[in-house]
DNA sequence: ATTATCTATAGATCTATAGATAATGC
DNA sequence: ATTATCTATAGATCTATAGATAATGC
C-alpha cells in the first residue's frame, strides 16, 4: 500500500496536525500513538516511518502550533491601528472564555508547558522558539505604544524606553499565561472569569501610553 | 503484618507527603502507584486500603502541598512590617531560581495545573482552595498597601480600592505563576532568567502606593 | 527495485483487585 | 476478631519493532 510523495508528506503534516490538537487536550502522556495514528487515519506501525518517537513528534507538534499562534500574532499586530489596539485584541483573545474551553487549538504554552519542562532539548527548543516569538510582538507593541506616548526623546530615554518595553512585554506575557493556566484549572467559573477579567484589565494600562 | 493505628496514619502522611513531592517532579501521570509506594517504603498493594484511587491521592497531595505555601505566604505576610516588603518577600521566593528548579519542593499549581485541569472536580476543587488562599493574602498585601499610601479616604475611595486590590492581586498571582510555568518550560537560561526578573520587577511596582 | 504503510507482536508498564499473612485491640 | 499490609496477578495499555504487502517511480 504505498502511496506517492506527496501523498507522504500530506500524511506526515495529518499526523503533526492531529498531534498538536489531541497533545494540547489530552497531555503528552495523555494520548498514544496507537490512537494518534488513528485519528489521522493511518495505522499504529506506520508512525515510525515518519518520526523517530513519540516525544520528536511532540517537538514537531508543538514547533507547528506556536508557528500558527505567532502569525496570528503578528497578523493582528500589523492589523490594528494602532500599538495600543495591537495589544487589547492579542489579549482579548488569549484572555477569553473560548480560549480557556479549548485548549486543543489554544496555546501549546498553556496547554503542555509543566510537560514540556519534562522533556528533552529538542521539545524545549520548538516551544522555546514559539515563546521567544510572541514575546517579540508583545515587545514590539509595547514600544510602539512608548513610542507614540513620548514626545521627541533624546537617546537614552530611547534606550530605557526599549529596555521598560521588553520587561512590560515579559511580564503581560507571563500574565497571560498564568490566567489561562488558572482560569483551566480551577473548578470555580466565577474565579476563573475573574481572573481572566483582571489580567485583560491589567492589559489595557499596560496599552496606554505611560503617564509620566 | 498489621501496624497499630497510630502507624497507619503516619503510613498515610507519609503516602501523602511522597505523592506530593513525586506528582510535582513527574507530573501525575509520570510516577507510577507501585513506585509511589515504594518511595513511602510501603508495598504496592496496599495503597487502596488508604485511597480509593491514584486521582483520590492527587486530590490528598494537591491540598498537602498547597496548605503549606499558603501557610508560608501568611507568615511571611505576617512577618513582614509593611505590605511592600510582604509582597517582595513572597515574590522573590516565587520567583527565585531555586523555585524553578526545584519544582518537587514549589508551587503544585505551577507543577500541576494543565494535569489537574483534565482531571475530576475532587482534584481541582483542591487545587481551588489553594488558588483562592494564595490569592486572599495577595489581596490583603495590596489592599494594606493601597490603604497606607491614601490619606483619609471617603467611602467611596475605599470600595473602589477594595476592588482594585483584589484586581492587582488576581493579576500578579497570574504573572507568577505564569513566569514560573515558563521559566521552566524554555531552554533558554537567559530568557528564562530575564522572565523572571521582569516579574518581580512589576511586583515591586505593584506593592509601591499608587501615585495618583 | 524501492519504500510507505500495514498486521502482528514483543516487552514493559500501569491501575486495581484477590487472597494470604500477621500484629493490634476489644 | 479485626484489619493494615503483604504477595501475586488480572486485564489493559503503552512504545517500539519485525516482517509482509503492494503501489510508486526509476
Amino acid at each position: 500500500m504505498k502511496v506517492s510523495r506527496e501523498q507522504v508528506a500530506l500524511n506526515r503534516e495529518r499526523i503533526v496536525d492531529t498531534a498538536a490538537r489531541l497533545f494540547r487536550q489530552n497531555g503528552y502522556d495523555g494520548i498514544g500513538v496507537a490512537d494518534l495514528m488513528k485519528s489521522a487515519g493511518l495505522t499504529h506501525g506506520g508512525f515510525y516511518g515518519h518520526f523517530a518517537s513519540k516525544e520528536d513528534l511532540l517537538a514537531a507538534a508543538t514547533r507547528h502550533a506556536l508557528d500558527r499562534s505567532v502569525q496570528r500574532w503578528q497578523h493582528k499586530a500589523a492589523a490594528a491601528g494602532n500599538p495600543a489596539a495591537a495589544l487589547a485584541d492579542i489579549g482579548d483573545h488569549y484572555l477569553s472564555a473560548s480560549h480557556r474551553d479549548q485548549p486543543e487549538n489554544g496555546c501549546a504554552v498553556t496547554a503542555l508547558g509543566p510537560d514540556v519542562a519534562r522533556l528533552g532539548p529538542a521539545v524545549r527548543s520548538a516551544l522555546t522558539a514559539g515563546v521567544a516569538g510572541q514575546v517579540a510582538v508583545l515587545e514590539q507593541c509595547a514600544a510602539n505604544a512608548a513610542a507614540a506616548g513620548a514626545g521627541a526623546g533624546n537617546g537614552a530615554g530611547a534606550g530605557a524606553d526599549a529596555a521598560a518595553a521588553r520587561r512590560q512585554a515579559l511580564a503581560t506575557y507571563a500574565a497571560m499565561v498564568g490566567a489561562v493556566v488558572l482560569a483551566r484549572a480551577v473548578n470555580d467559573q466565577a474565579l476563573s472569569d475573574e481572573i481572566l477579567a483582571a489580567v485583560r484589565q491589567e492589559l489595557v494600562q499596560l496599552a496606554a501610553p505611560p503617564s509620566s
